[in-house]
Parts: structure tokens; C-alpha cells; sequence
DNA sequence: AACACCGTCAACCGCCCCGAT
DNA sequence: GATCGGGGCGGTTGACGGTGT
């Protein structure tokens, strides 16, 4: 096999890294930095591909890894940015410091993805897995899921087709009583203003405004806010979902649809709230609650209610969850 | 002891994205 | 706009050690 195009020209040598070639590598790194990966092997006297000196310092040499086994809130972690983002290695592992994607991956290869298994749940979607699709050797845990339900807890992925008018979304299916929304419109001083503000840490993630004057304004309302890192506006809530990814949420009159496009943070309501977005003038997001209902997102609504078009697939990339 | 099987993990491969030309 | 090279990423492979038969 020819290898990679940038260590085609010359001779490399493949296979496990050898101590003194570790040596070699990790003393011209300190020295001098990495600086371009493809003339690290000649600088450094090795016979080795960049990409492959690259990736040893990434996952072996570099002096902030964190070594051992992985605890058991590194794995909560896993699972948890996993539900929203999939197999993002690169993506989860920046959630773990010292951890490197490779660890990430492996670990959830060889351990996550068996344990959720045998918990009937599908590694890909978190989804339950229905009882006719189960392996035989289902464990009591297993049983137990079976038991609390045969269908999905949310059904939304689905329905998340390309070119499916909102119209024929359907509300998600989720157990009753449930009152929680992830956005709050909170009226400021200024009349014609409101703020969105994330109820896990109050930060205003969003303000009318901002929408209204710049179309694009990543980042400049609240920088800090991981909920999520690019929200700017919601002035095109009318896109089709076509154009769109995201979840829903039940409220008692209505649903809101979020989705994330590549700079857009979209709010769909859909139900009864078909006119306009201003919170100000209607009462379309005074939602039935006002405390969110944390341990209520993350066990069922998380568990099945992610969802995005393959080709919008980079947007997730900014869209992570902050429960500090 | 020998072999098969399995799990783990380091490393490779191929693809994609992006910036430079 | 097309091409090229570098860097990054996810999927896959294969070596290796542990365990069971």
C-alpha cells in the first residue's frame, strides 16, 4: 500500500513506536515545538510519517494525558455527550481533559457500548431497544427496561427526513406532566427587549435585539455559555425543517422544535403558536414551569431526542451541555 | 502445555476540510 | 475555480496479553 500522500516520497517505517524513537521525538517537540508535523521526521532523525509522529505525540507523548483506567464520571460523561453528538471522538474527548479521542473511542468500543447493551438500550440512539429486537441473553436489567415500555421514548429522529414540512412533525411522545422548556424569555428593562437566558446556570444566552440588528452574532452575547457556544438568531423560525435539526420539547399548549443550523440557533414553535416569535407580545413561551427540570432532560428527553440530518451533522459540533 | 477465543489498545488508513498557490 | 498539501478525524486493523478449554 502506497500510505499516506505526505510520506509517500520517502522510506517509513510502520508499526509500534520504540522507546528510543519516543525519545527522539518527545526531545525535539520540547525543544522546539511541533511546528509543521511533515518535516518533524527529518528534524527529528526518524523514519516516520508526520501523521504517525503526530499521532504518538497526541496519544502517548504528550505531557498532559492522563493516564489509568477511565472513572466512573469520565464514563457518565461519555454517554452523555455521546447521546448528543454521536461517535464526535474528537468532539466527546474535549470534555475529558488528559483523555485523548483514540481513548475516548476505544474505551467506548470495548466497554460503553457493551454495558448499554446489556441495559437494552441501542449505543447508537439510546434509544430502548424493542424486546423483539434484543439479544437472547438479555440480563434482568434488560427485562426490567423491557417491561417499562416497548416503544422508543421519543420519536422524533424518525420523522427527521429531509423535506418534511413542520406541519407533519408530530409532538415527540413523552409521559404527561411534564412542564419544562430550556429557554425563558426573561422581559428587561427595555420594553421592546427580552433575554433567553439558559436555566442550568441563568446565564442570558440570547437577546432579541441582537437578532434584530445582526443576523450573525456569534458569541457576543454571552461568550462563556456553553448552552450552546453559537446561538445568534431566531429571526428565520420559519425555516422549513428541512433546514433544520433539533429536538422537541412538550409543553402544555405547544412544542417548540430547536434546531441548530451551521449559525443558527432555531426556536420552532409549532402547536397553537403559529404567529409570531415576540415574546413580549405573547405569551407563546410562558412556559407551565419555571425551574427546569434537569434530571427529567437528561434521563428521557436526552435519551432519544437528538437528532440531526447527516448533513447538518457539523453543526452539533457546538452544541453541548454544561450541568456545572 | 497447546490452542482458541476474546478484549484491549496503539497505530494505520482513507477521507474530509481548509488554506495556500 | 482547480489543485495540492497539511492537519484532523473516525473507522478499522492487528499485535498482544489474559483466560478458558
Amino acid at each position: 500500500m502506497a500510505g499516506h500522500r505526505c510520506c509517500s516520497k520517502q522510506k517509513v517505517k510502520k508499526g509500534l513506536w520504540s522507546p528510543e524513537e519516543d525519545e527522539k521525538l518527545l526531545k525535539h517537540i520540547t525543544t522546539h515545538g511541533h511546528g509543521s508535523w511533515s518535516s518533524i521526521p527529518k528534524l527529528a532523525g526518524l523514519q516516520r510519517c508526520g501523521k504517525s509522529c503526530r499521532l504518538r505525540w497526541i496519544n502517548y507523548l504528550r505531557p498532559d494525558l492522563r493516564r489509568g483506567s477511565f472513572t466512573e464520571e469520565e464514563e457518565q460523561i461519555i454517554i452523555d455527550v455521546h447521546r448528543i453528538l454521536g461517535n464526535r471522538w474528537a468532539q466527546i474527548a474535549k470534555h475529558l481533559p488528559g483523555r485523548t479521542d483514540n481513548e475516548v473511542k476505544n474505551f467506548w468500543n470495548s466497554c460503553i457500548k457493551k454495558k448499554l447493551l446489556s441495559q437494552g438500550l441501542d449505543p447508537t440512539t439510546h434509544n430502548l431497544i424493542p424486546c423483539h429486537l434484543r439479544a437472547p441473553n438479555s440480563s434482568n436489567n434488560n427485562k426490567m427496561a423491557c417491561n417499562q415500555s416497548n416503544i422508543p421514548v421519543f420519536t422524533l429522529n424518525s420523522q427527521m427526513t429531509s423535506n418534511v414540512p413542520l406541519e407533519n412533525i408530530k409532538p415527540p411522545l413523552l409521559p404527561n406532566n411534564y412542564h419544562s422548556t430550556l429557554i425563558q424569555p426573561i422581559p428587561t428593562s427595555t420594553t421592546s427587549d427580552y433575554n433567553y437566558q439558559n436555566p442550568i446556570n441563568n446565564n442570558i444566552v440570547w437577546n432579541n435585539n441582537i437578532a434584530n440588528n445582526n443576523d450573525c452574532c456569534q458569541n457576543s452575547y454571552d461568550p462563556t455559555s456553553t448552552f450552546p457556544d453559537v446561538i445568534s438568531s431566531i429571526d428565520d423560525h420559519r425555516r422549513p425543517i428541512s433546514s433544520t435539526s433539533g429536538f422537541g420539547l412538550l409543553d402544555d399548549n405547544y412544542y417548540s422544535l430547536w434546531g441548530t443550523t451551521n449559525n443558527y440557533m432555531v426556536v420552532e414553535p409549532t402547536c397553537g403558536a403559529k404567529d409570531s416569535l415576540d415574546g413580549i407580545n405573547s405569551n407563546k413561551y410562558k412556559m407551565g414551569s419555571s425551574s427546569f427540570d434537569l434530571e427529567f432532560v437528561e434521563s428521557t428527553l436526552m435519551s432519544g431526542a437528538i437528532c440531526a440530518r447527516d448533513d447538518l451533522i457539523s453543526s452539533m459540533d457546538d452544541f453541548a451541555w454544561n450541568f456545572n
